[in-house]
RNA sequence: GUGCCCGUAGCUCAGCUGGAUAGAGCGCCGGACUCCGGAUCCGGAGGCCGCGGGUUCAAAUCCCGCCGGGCACGCCA
């Protein structure tokens, strides 16, 4: 908000003397003030003249405000602001206004948009690695829902295919082992211990009815059977973790409902599938520079693409205008071939987005390991969530942004919970809960919103100077699409309040009207930490 | 081999849409208010920002080339 008003107020300068451009304000190291503008840097060659004598001349006019305390020149030709006390006071006035809606945009002017996210082969129980996804993409509706978006959430089932084949082969061979018949997990199959927990409850169900038989009809019902249960324990996961789903979308339904095929006849009227050693290709080479594509194969089942090309015309049909896909790095090689899909389908070059994240490594005794479910090598995200909690799993993950790669280590992960940087932050907001309440017990009667011109030490004044930086922090992470900025945010939030709480006495019965002011500030605080933790899906507990 | 991502403090990571002396947390060393919550605060040690060139008034940031790591190049998903 102040970046804007100063901002605007230089532009206004620079007309004054004939010049029109664009530069940024920033803040800059805390020594040189508390904003910063690079106009006059900028600005050398519409003026033609040196940096230093421009910023001067913009100095010059900009001090006649009175929401600069100071203005000077410094450096190469930077601007640098001192910005009023009751520029920071009308903060916080602010925020005691909008209470939660403060930072609240209307970017999206209500578009309809799709986060898609935790999409998996419903094969085994959720990782560390989907916990990663999920926090982001769980958060990244949060803020989109902040900017003004109408947006909404959802999973897709991989659910046809020859997994879940595997899958069901794999559960009966452990079903079998049960009853002392010994078969062999197919090589692709699934290893993990959390079939036998289902082949078990499967035993108990149905007793020994299938020992030893496989046919068709057997293969479906173990398919169906695995399926059921872990979709429910994957639902399960995804509330616990705070995410849940307006829609689950199943892959198999887009086979079974024509949408396939109608898909498939579309790009066959425009000439844009052809076949080729009995299947039937894509011309992705008529878009991007990719190999065609498989989208059925010899024997007349639909490959991955085109149940996911299948999956995105739907998601069009249904009214989104963006769709964002959050999937792991190794997808990456998928997008081009999307892209050209969807550019054949005739959609907006906006419609289709990805957001690829890096992955996550499993470090166990000091060696790295690619998690895989197949072998039955992972950390279920459940299990990190009975270690550290539900506050410390989705911050940690929300934490580290997107494009990094992630270094698991369940062993520091578990040591270290106590270290997590999401404690420091809810540490504040209780703290500040318990000044409420120590002012009450000291008899101070709280008056929201008044004495706020009290405030203005420097103490003071870097929180206030946080609280304002509140929206850009929100824009940042949504521009960027980065949950870690509000993180990151928060954490200076909580340092500058802490700092200004140690060195300030809040509650002070002998002068009723700084403890008001200061507990106006401290509310504003709260107010807004509250709410980025709100953003994280973090709780924000008044004690602990 | 081709393409994409990454390389910043002992560790985990910010900073990357170019700006002033490169930051935080953890770990390590040393400190702090007789009082509102010490899950806090302050100070210190610790960096050829992978390497080499280039562009620029200005490069961790942009471009090129190397080196190192990850990933993808299926009628798997």
């Amino acid at each position: 908000m102040i970046r804007e008003i100063i901002k605007k107020r230089v532009e206004e300068t620079l007309k004054d003397l004939g010049q029109e451009y664009d530069f940024k304000v920033e803040v800059p190291p805390e020594q040189f003030g508390d904003f910063s503008t690079n106009a006059a840097l900028v600005g050398a060659k519409y003026f033609k003249r040196p940096p230093r004598d421009i910023a001067a001349d913009l100095a010059e006019n900009l001090r006649q405000y009175e929401d600069f305390e100071n203005v000077e020149i410094a450096g190469p030709g930077f601007v640098n602001f001192k910005v009023a006390p009751s520029l920071f006071q009308s903060v916080v006035k602010k925020i005691l206004q909008e209470k939660e809606g403060f930072g609240k945009k209307n970017l999206g002017k209500g578009m309809k948009v799709q986060i898609e996210y935790g999409s998996a082969n419903p094969t085994g129980p959720l990782t560390v690695a989907h916990g990663r996804q999920i926090v982001i993409g769980d958060v990244l509706v949060r803020i989109f829902k902040e900017m003004g978006y109408d947006v909404e959430n959802e999973v897709y089932l991989n659910d046809a295919g020859r997994q879940i084949s595997l899958l069901a082969r794999s559960l009966w061979v452990r079903y079998n082992e049960l009853f002392g018949v010994s078969h062999e997990i197919p090589e692709d199959g699934y290893r993990g211990e959390y079939l036998v927990e289902i082949a078990k409850k499967l035993a108990e169900e149905v007793g020994d009815t299938y020992k030893d038989q496989w046919d068709e009809k057997v293969e479906e019902f173990f398919r169906e059977y695995a399926l059921k249960e872990i979709r429910s324990w994957m639902m399960k996961t995804f509330e616990r973790i705070r995410s849940g789903f307006d829609n689950v979308f199943s892959e198999k339904s887009l086979i079974e409902d024509g949408t396939v095929d109608k898909v498939l006849e579309i790009l066959r009227e425009k000439d844009l599938v052809y076949e080729k050693d009995g299947a039937l290709w894509f011309k992705v080479s008529d878009f991007v520079d990719e190999d065609d594509k498989v989208l059925v194969r010899k024997d007349g089942t639909p490959t991955y693409f085109m149940t996911d090309i299948a999956y995105h015309f739907k998601k069009h049909e249904r009214g989104f205008a963006r769709v964002f896909d959050i999937w792991g790095s190794d997808h990456h090689g998928h997008i081009p071939r999307m892209k050209a899909a969807m550019k054949a389908l005739g959609f907006d070059d906006d419609f289709f987005n990805v957001i690829l994240h890096q992955f996550v490594t499993l470090r166990k005794g000091g060696e790295n390991l690619r998690m895989s479910t197949r072998a039955g090598r992972f950390i279920s995200l459940d299990e990190l969530m009975d270690q550290v909690g539900v506050d410390a799993t989705r911050y940690f993950f929300a934490r580290i942004d997107p494009s990094t790669p992630l270094i698991f280590d369940m062993d520091l992960a578990v040591k270290r919970s106590m270290d997590n940087p999401v404690y420091y932050v809810q540490y504040a907001h209780a703290r500040i809960c318990s000044l409420f309440k120590q002012a009450q017990t000291k008899g101070l009667k709280f008056i929201e919103g008044e004495n706020l011109d009290l405030l203005s030490n420097e103490h003071e004044r870097a929180v206030m100077k946080r609280l304002d930086l509140f929206e850009d922090a929100l824009l940042d992470a949504f521009y960027n699409l980065s949950p870690a900025k509000i993180t990151s945010y928060l954490e200076d939030l909580a340092h500058d309040f802490h700092l200004f709480y140690t060195h300030n006495t809040i509650v002070d019965p002998d002068s009723p009207e700084v403890s008001n002011a200061r507990l106006n500030l401290s509310l504003a605080v709260q107010i807004v930490i509250k709410k980025g933790l709100d953003i994280l899906g973090v709780s924000a507990p008044e004690r602990m």
